[in-house]
RNA sequence: GGAGAGGUGGCUGAGCGGUUUAAAGCGGCGGUCUUGAAAACCGUUGAAGGGUGAAACCUUCCGGGGGUUCGAAUCCCUCCCUCUCCGCCA
């Protein structure tokens, strides 16, 4: 959510930012309703001090012992009055607030613009595209002989799922372990573990809701609960309403969880093989910072991301995402994109994103910065430290040999028992 | 699932219809004292919003929502959460 004075002082000015993702806002309304609210407000609130007011003195009146019938005749009318100016009151911030959670973030002046993923700038690139002196087969050739298995995962729940078996379930157990030890080992991460089902008040607060309930599934249940679409959610949420000390700043966490999504929006989009699946695993990286701290801790964490494709040998590219095509909640965002032989191409494997006080204000998230008389709210950030499917999908199409086998990466070693080879 | 006890400011915790604008302690901040620190003592210290050039000042907030009342932290309804015991269970 972005500032709401920002709106009352500053409405071209936001509307202007907000242009460049190709939104345009109802400004006129929002003056009109903003005007409202301040006129309710106010008459609301001297209605209150009266009655206030009042009260006091009856009680007074009361304890002196004498008659308080004449004072109650005095405010018979105030009861309903002061009522409706407070339904009405709430009844405009409530359409403001709906209004406030509708818009994005504002860009860091440094996202290009462009309205699609056509206009993504790439602004590094680490290695070659892999090589080979035959024909590279994509993941779901060479997973079939290695028990990665659609049909089944289609029989026991429907498309967009896989059964792993063998060493390819482990290969991915291993994945997990590596970037998890990688991180907190070396990158300084504290591991966590948290619920992998949430309620609508964490995903309120990183964004996902109102706007995009479309995009998660979501338990039968009153209240609801929902599958998370990724663990930034409950990890970011642990600082929900909560005033971090300053000494204790910044938070870094690591986290593995299952990501769970509809993928309502694209249908017909990668519907072979594991690219895209309403199942899977992910590593992440979530931050919580101090504000003028966090456009390094940014640049560092992709970096972090950066090192796992590195340790694994895997020949990437780093876009920074134009302004049309940056998430709801993020004002910057890198997206690191792997080679995959099989498709050709270079595809999306970890998504960092710096959110200011975007979700801290939603979050109510915010810190004892003992410069400021007040608690002020923090900045967050996260990336993925990486998508583990996809990640299997990369090892698997850059390391296959002729006969369909995959070596073993190095670093992989010594989490696959010192193999080599996986199928042959 | 059954029975009971609770949820109060950064933390602990009193208050259980009006007599201060939530007592007190801890922590934080400032000061006195000290070469410096500790201790002691004195003062100060919740959040959000409105309002002003800046103040003053005003409103809201005692788990969430609703209700009763001139007046609610306090009474009623409902939901959520925590703890204890019982039952069930990986």
């Amino acid at each position: 959510m972005l500032d709401p004075r920002l709106f009352r002082t500053n409405l071209e000015e936001v509307a202007a930012q907000l242009a460049r993702r190709g939104l345009e806002i109802d400004q006129a309304g929002f003056a009109a309703l903003e005007a409202r609210r301040k006129d309710i407000q106010v008459q609301t609130q001297n209605l209150q001090n009266e009655r206030n007011t009042r009260s006091k003195s009856i009680g007074q009146a009361k304890a002196r012992g004498e008659d308080i019938q004449p004072l109650l005749d005095e405010i018979s009318h105030l009861g309903e009055d002061l009522k409706h100016c407070e339904r009405e009151l709430d009844e405009i911030q409530l359409q403001l607030e709906e209004r406030l959670l509708d818009i994005p973030n504002l860009l860091d002046l440094e996202v290009p613009e462009g309205l699609s993923e056509e206009d993504n700038v790439e602004i590094k690139r680490w290695g070659e595209p892999t090589r080979f002196d035959f024909s590279p087969k994509d993941h779901i050739e060479l997973g079939a002989p290695l028990g990665m298995d659609f049909e089944a995962a289609a029989k026991l729940t429907g498309a967009r799922f896989v059964v792993l078996q063998g060493s390819l379930a482990r290969l991915q157990r291993a994945l997990i372990q590596f970037m998890l030890d990688t991180h907190s080992g070396e990158h300084g991460y504290s591991e966590i573990y948290v619920p992998f089902m949430v309620n609508a008040d964490s995903l309120k607060g990183t964004g996902q809701l109102p706007k995009f309930e479309e995009d998660l599934f979501k338990i039968v249940r009153e209240p609801p609960y929902y599958l998370i679409p990724t663990a930034e959610v409950p990890v970011t949420n642990l600082v929900r309403d909560e005033i971090v000390e300053a000494e204790s700043l910044p938070l870094k966490f690591v986290c593995h969880t299952p990501c769970f999504r509809s993928e309502a929006g694209s249908a017909g989009r990668d519907t072979r093989g594991m690219i895209r699946q309403h199942q899977f695993e992910k590593v992440e990286l979530v931050r919580i910072e101090r504000p003028e701290d966090s456009a390094a801790a940014h640049e560092e964490l992709t970096r972090h991301a950066e090192i796992i494709l590195e340790k694994l040998g895997l020949p990437y590219r780093r876009m920074v995402l134009c302004a049309g095509d940056t998430g709801f909640s993020s004002a910057k965002t890198y997206d690191l994109e792997v080679w995959l032989p099989g498709q050709q191409t270079y595809r999306e494997i970890s998504s960092c994103s710096h959110f200011r006080d975007f979700q801290a204000r939603r979050l109510r998230a915010r810190w004892r910065n003992p410069a400021a008389a007040k608690p002020e709210l923090v900045h967050t950030l996260n990336g993925s430290g990486l998508a583990v499917g996809r990640t299997l999908i990369a090892v698997m199409e850059n390391y296959q040999d002729e006969q369909g086998r995959i070596r073993v990466p190095e670093v992989l070693k010594p989490y696959l028992g010192g193999l080599n080879f996986i199928g042959g």
